[in-house]
DNA sequence: TCTGTACAACAAGAACAA
DNA sequence: TTGTTCTTGTTGTACAGA
């Protein structure tokens, strides 16, 4: 009840996907129920999933955005939606049709915890060895253009990686200044479980390792 | 009332800062309702604000937590919160206790909030703007946030900002890394129209500006 | 299968009391 | 200044209809 009632003192708005009436931020924009379900369905998947085949310039308004998914998230992203608010999963109700229709595992971990998004993608890997595991290798090679991103940024500023004393590198104080922008990284450090190789990459020797790598990528 | 009742079917956790029950996370930390005012309250203000008189090295429990305030948000940060999770103020509702204490002088901007430096800078343009601008002002705020925080990392490591002849100076190299990973970033960056003041802050003044300006609010 | 609606769960800020 | 309670805002899930 909260959310009927009292939409109708605050001021209107319009949803900057579609351009219906809305009340609130979601995702970081102001939008529409529909275009918040749209985009948290979607988004994930990534837009290069659709593709539009009127030439990837279709208007999007309320009429008209179920024409063209390709379209309405590309104007998700661009309107600033990101999806670095999404959240795990939830604590479960009991469904009113007490048809279970998936069979838990007895071997397999944890049940009806709360996971975040990254568990989730890392969790979908890890059961199914077979095919599932393109997202987190997805994710790890984001992790990885990011890092040597860092890398690149430092050699090409002539920096030095590793601090001297108690001092903090500055590859490691990059990589924090990257961190407070960046959820998913965040969650990726924070958490070895997740990592594919049971390493800290901000650790020196995978820094040397970088740097390695790197020396010969490099453009000056 | 979904607060009260609701909470005892729920995973059993503690709040890591101060170990007593917690069931939601805040700021990105599992914590308890004093411990979240805590640092919602104080976290603005920096750990400089505050002295530990006893080394630094306070434990944190639910009976001590009150006594040493500095490494209590010592110790909410090391477990991971952060500050962008805070919102704008909301709608101030009118007291119950209509008596005004403070009276605010017409010319200058409201009084008795609490406010960061980088409200306090903005609070200059923003009121007399009428409204209608907050998303505007919102990722205005956003991107100060992200610039000043680039020149506080550049601060910290001891870098220079500026290059010499004609080599990409460190903060405009730094900026480049986080556009690269951020498209909001990097989209406000390209379009002038969207900036309240317009003035590029990569340019010289600007920067120099952003030094002087967190000259005090380093620590070293 | 995709979309939209309703609602519950969670998280943030404000008000109030001590 | 701290802790508690209340209110508001934001996100996820269930479900139904197209």
């Amino acid at each position: 009840m909260p959310n009927k009632a009292k939409k109708l003192n605050l001021d209107p708005q319009e949803c900057r996907i579609c351009g219906v009436p809305a009340v609130y931020s979601h995702f970081g924009v102001i939008s529409c129920q529909p275009c918040k379900m749209f985009f948290k369905r979607n988004a994930n998947i990534g837009q290069a999933a659709f593709i539009c085949k009127f030439g990837g310039e279709c208007e999007i308004n309320e009429n008209t955005r179920h024409i063209c998914s390709s379209c309405r998230l590309d104007k998700c992203f661009k309107c600033g939606m990101t999806i670095d608010k999404f959240q795990g999963s939830r604590q479960t109700k009991p469904k009113k049709n007490a048809l279970v229709k998936v069979q838990i595992q007895p071997g397999s971990a944890e049940v009806g915890e709360k996971k975040t998004n990254i568990d989730l993608m890392l969790i979908a890997g890890q059961r199914e060895v077979d095919q599932k595991r393109e997202p987190l290798l997805k994710l790890n090679e984001k992790i990885i253009i990011t890092l040597l991103d860092v890398v690149r940024f430092l050699s090409r500023q002539s920096l030095s990686f590793q601090g001297y004393g108690n001092s903090e590198g500055n590859f490691v104080a990059t990589i924090n200044l990257l961190r407070r922008r960046d959820p998913v990284l965040d969650q990726w450090l924070k958490e070895s479980s997740l990592r594919l190789f049971h390493v800290t990459y901000l650790h020196h020797d995978s820094q040397n390792e970088h740097i390695t790598l790197l020396s010969r990528v490099v453009i000056k």
